[in-house]
DNA sequence: TGTACATCAGTGAACGCGCGTTCACTGATGTAC
DNA sequence: TGTACATCAGTGAACGCGCGTTCACTGATGTAC
């Protein structure tokens, strides 16, 4: 897909990906502009044809980020079908899924300490994937009489906060304790109890 | 409490509380050992009478945090009175409280990608504190019917997770959407809610 | 009490390194005639 | 089809910087006599 020769072909994007991939195997900050350079086979001053600079790469790394991520769970919500439960299940699921397929993405989106506010092409990227589990909440809730009805946001901070520390936590071997169960089956089963707390599942299943 | 002079008295502690601080303004990546050894009025090669370099006064950073973590878990615990349940909720509260106490703490423990198994103090002084959550996990466990408990350690593992999400997520200002729920009650909340989905709280309260 | 000396905490200069970024340039590409 | 030229993606050398770390040193402290 690269052109070979003095003029790459599509250098950014492979500058991108190698700043991807360097992301995923040192971290956000162990990553280096030269090295993503030297990765796609091109000199550091070649970057800047593309790039403002190794933040603005790093940005447009978490920005993609956001898409993908946004694409995974819109996909996986499904409009709600075939039940509020079920989408919203598969929406969960999405979130680790993504973690999991694109660490590169995911690294760069929630552990660069990028700011948001700096790029609002960003927060609307991290604005929409957002919306979306919102919206899967508000759904959800419905089914609930309105009195023991949590707000759908809390509902969804819930879900975003347990879903990002099982990441986090047992996702990859750093900190202290690896749990014994895959993150996966933690994840599924974490929701499902917090599901039947809410009285959104029945108390045997 | 520091002497005046060509001696300073208590470097070392001087040096990782400066360390701590820097930390805590700069993440675990921004922090530098000249930085340390600066805002401590000394000379860089001063830190090296105390600590065999960077790495190992982040790691000493996040040894004194897990002591301080455990410390507290414990303290919040309190061998399980009044009640087991009692004593889990606090734990949970406990775990953020230190979170927003020790925030320079926490982010040497969880996000300067320190290895564990480098330095088994470390992952003893880590241990610690996550056997004390297990353990406020198996005496609740022991309320539920044996045919419905959760293995304690996955127990465990939701509510670290979803502790460590609401501070990562919650808790900075850092990340897109900030909740508009103070963490307290986020974490106070979610963990009401998975414990009533164990069966460990009525369903109306 | 006073002096000699051992200890060792901190100095200051220096190092090599790799980083992000700049700049004038050069070579490849594609278009106009 | 062939030539002249504009465009612009990438080069390569250089920069200033601040980092972690080293080393021989020096000055303060406390102890032995």
């Amino acid at each position: 897909m690269a052109k070979q020769g003095y003029h790459h072909g599509n250098l950014r994007q492979a500058l991108i990906e190698a700043a991807l991939k360097l992301i995923e195997e040192q971290g956000p900050q162990g990553f280096t502009l030269s090295d993503a350079a030297k990765s796609a086979g091109v000199t550091p001053a070649a970057v800047y044809r593309h790039f403002a600079g190794r933040d603005d790469l790093i940005a447009e790394c978490a920005r993609q980020g956001f898409a993908i991520f946004g694409d995974l769970m819109e996909h996986a919500y499904n409009d709600g079908k075939p039940t509020a439960l079920r989408a919203f299940e598969a929406t969960g699921r999405a979130y680790l899924a993504f973690a999991r397929k694109f660490p590169g993405h995911y690294m760069a989106m929630f552990e660069s300490g990028i700011s948001m506010n700096a790029d609002p092409t960003l927060a609307r990227a991290a604005e929409r994937a957002g919306a979306i589990l919102l919206r899967a909440a508000e759904e959800l809730t419905r089914q609930l009489p309105p009195g023991r009805r949590p707000p759908a946001a809390m509902f969804a901070a819930h879900i975003s906060a347990m879903s990002h520390g099982v990441v986090e936590l047992y996702t990859r071997g750093t900190p202290g304790a690896r749990s014994p169960f895959p993150p996966e089956d933690l994840l599924e089963t974490g929701i499902g109890i917090y599901l039947r707390g809410l009285g959104l599942v029945p108390p045997d299943s």
